[in-house]
DNA sequence: TAGTGCATGTAATGCGTTACATGATTTC
DNA sequence: GAAATCATGTAACGCATTACATGCACTA
């Protein structure tokens, strides 16, 4: 896989063809949360994929706005099928949030619990944003759907944590005061 | 704060005086997980804090080989301080094993089963690292023992919802059989 | 008719990783 | 004596984000 979009646009061509903007707006309601794409990466591929034949593009024009959708040839199913049996967990995390409480001990305990709690309200906003993307069952993929619900377990998981450790950390400050 | 390096430079100081070195090992056995940091942005950004008197030098060498201890200045602890109180929960997440689960729908049933499987086995190595890293409770200050233990119940978490979601499809692929 | 969404694209910029270079010291 | 570790640093490269540019179509 030449870059990190790559797997993105012939994974999501594999479940339907698509234009470059839709292609976009699809990452941008779904796999952004753990992969995230823009444009700058997006359209420059969808060239390199369709020249090196592992994607096909056909115009399909709105009236006079131009569109170009593309779709999945037999050599870049069979490259998505190699990607997908491939090995290695490369999970990388940037999580501000986390590396603030790493610091916390910087700051007074009061400041510091309102970091937990900075975190648990971002979390529980995630969540939401994931109640409103959720799709009744049956509508996605069945593998796309097990994503979707790892996204709201995960979340909640987090959630949940957050609130675990304010209400034991504000009984040991209780108990010592 | 000027770049992803700088807080965790300014972080890890508040802990103790460091060399770049030693600021390199400490952050690849904790923050990595969740805040990598490379000597390619650890050596420069150092130059740049102690010009700006965030940071202090000194020369600490060992016999003939040089060495430079860098110590937070009043100015550097405000700075850190400042962005401790920040807010803005920035999580991102590149989890290629999640993207692969994600068009797992274009694979067999058994090669999609064998992607949990993988995924499982992936973070039951992380834990065992964790594990290996652990300190003994008392010896880290109580945040970083805490987030210590976050990724402990992280990759706990992440495992047991493998395992789960094995044992479901299993048995749902049993049940159509 | 003004604003939003559809649609494609690129240039600049900034950033981080990788790889390399150098040399001293400690350990086996 | 070799290998690993300590210690500092930089150059090149690749990459992704950001911002910008353009213009059509639909809707309020």
């Amino acid at each position: 896989m030449a870059n990190a979009v790559t797997p993105v646009i012939l994974g999501l061509l594999s479940l339907g063809s698509r234009s470059g903007y839709e292609i976009k707006a699809t990452v941008d309601r779904s796999t952004r949360f753990f992969w995230a794409a823009s444009y700058g990466q997006i359209y420059p591929e969808l060239r390199r994929l369709e020249r090196d034949g592992l994607i096909e593009g056909e115009d399909a024009p709105n009236g006079a706005r131009p569109r170009r959708v593309y779709s999945l040839t037999q050599a870049g199913r069979d490259e998505l099928l190699a990607w997908l049996r491939g090995q290695n967990v490369t999970v990388e995390l940037r999580d501000e949030s986390l590396l603030r409480l790493f610091f916390a001990d910087a700051l007074p305990d009061d400041d510091a619990l309102r970091l937990i709690e900075g975190r648990r309200h971002g979390f529980q906003g995630a969540l939401e944003t994931l109640r409103e993307i959720e799709a009744r069952p049956g509508e996605d993929p069945p593998f796309v759907d097990l994503v979707l619900r790892w996204g709201l377990a995960y979340t909640e998981w987090e959630t949940r944590w957050c609130a675990e450790q304010l209400e034991r950390l504000r009984a040991e400050t209780a108990q010592s005061a």
